[in-house]
DNA sequence: CGGTTTTGACCGGCGC
DNA sequence: GCGCCGGTCAAAACCG
């Protein structure tokens, strides 16, 4: 009774390098022709291809011309006193070439957190799904190799309907891919 | 005024 | 045990 599927899950030790493990790869094409850097309704992604590739391993830094889609596991202990430990949390980096770090993807976000990133000179921005009951998180990271890619890393799955009213095409394309990856 | 951003403090995990 | 590191909290500032 979560939701419906989830995007992409892909199953693999996770036990090396803590950098990055990708799994599967998307072409993605982001043309990025705004330049109104003050709002949240800036209008990005204009096509999308998919194809799944089984990427290498090493860091995402190898692929800068493309956007890519990343799956990721990982085991997340809360530090809490629950019970309900050992649940991975799988999580889903988007690799997108922009301009801007805001992409609207339709949800509500509340920003909690930013940190440096070492070996980045950009620092990398914590988000939180503001509706009601729903944790889903997402992180923001810019790569300080070509500053024109944006790294989104969604933890979790919403499992409410998005905020219809300022959601571009961006959602679309989203959805578009739970549909195709939706085993 | 209410929600969001900002920003340093704080905290748990891990390596030494 | 200590210090680093990645992630989160929270209070004040900020903004519509």
């Amino acid at each position: 009774m979560e939701n419906y599927s989830p995007i992409f899950q892909y199953s693999s030790p996770t036990t090396t390098t803590s950098s990055a493990s990708p799994m599967l790869l998307m072409t993605t094409m982001t043309s990025s022709g705004s330049e109104l850097q003050s709002h949240d309704t800036n209008k990005e992604v204009l096509g999308l291809m998919m194809s799944a590739v089984e990427a290498p391993s090493s860091d995402i830094t190898n692929l800068s011309q493309t956007s890519s889609f990343v799956g990721t596991e990982n085991e997340v202990k809360s530090g809490k006193k629950k019970a309900e430990k050992k649940i991975r949390k799988p999580r889903y980096a988007f690799q997108t070439r922009s301009q801007v770090d805001i992409l609207d993807d339709g949800y509500r976000w509340r920003k909690y957190g930013q940190k440096a990133v070492k070996n980045n000179k950009f620092p990398r921005s914590y988000y939180r799904c503001t509706y009601q009951g729903c944790n889903v998180k997402k992180q923001v990271q810019r790569l300080s190799k070509d500053e024109g890619v944006v790294v989104t890393t969604y933890e979790g799955m919403h499992s409410h309907p998005i905020d219809q009213k300022s959601s571009d095409n961006f959602e679309q394309i989203l959805s578009q891919m739970q549909i195709y990856t939706a085993f």
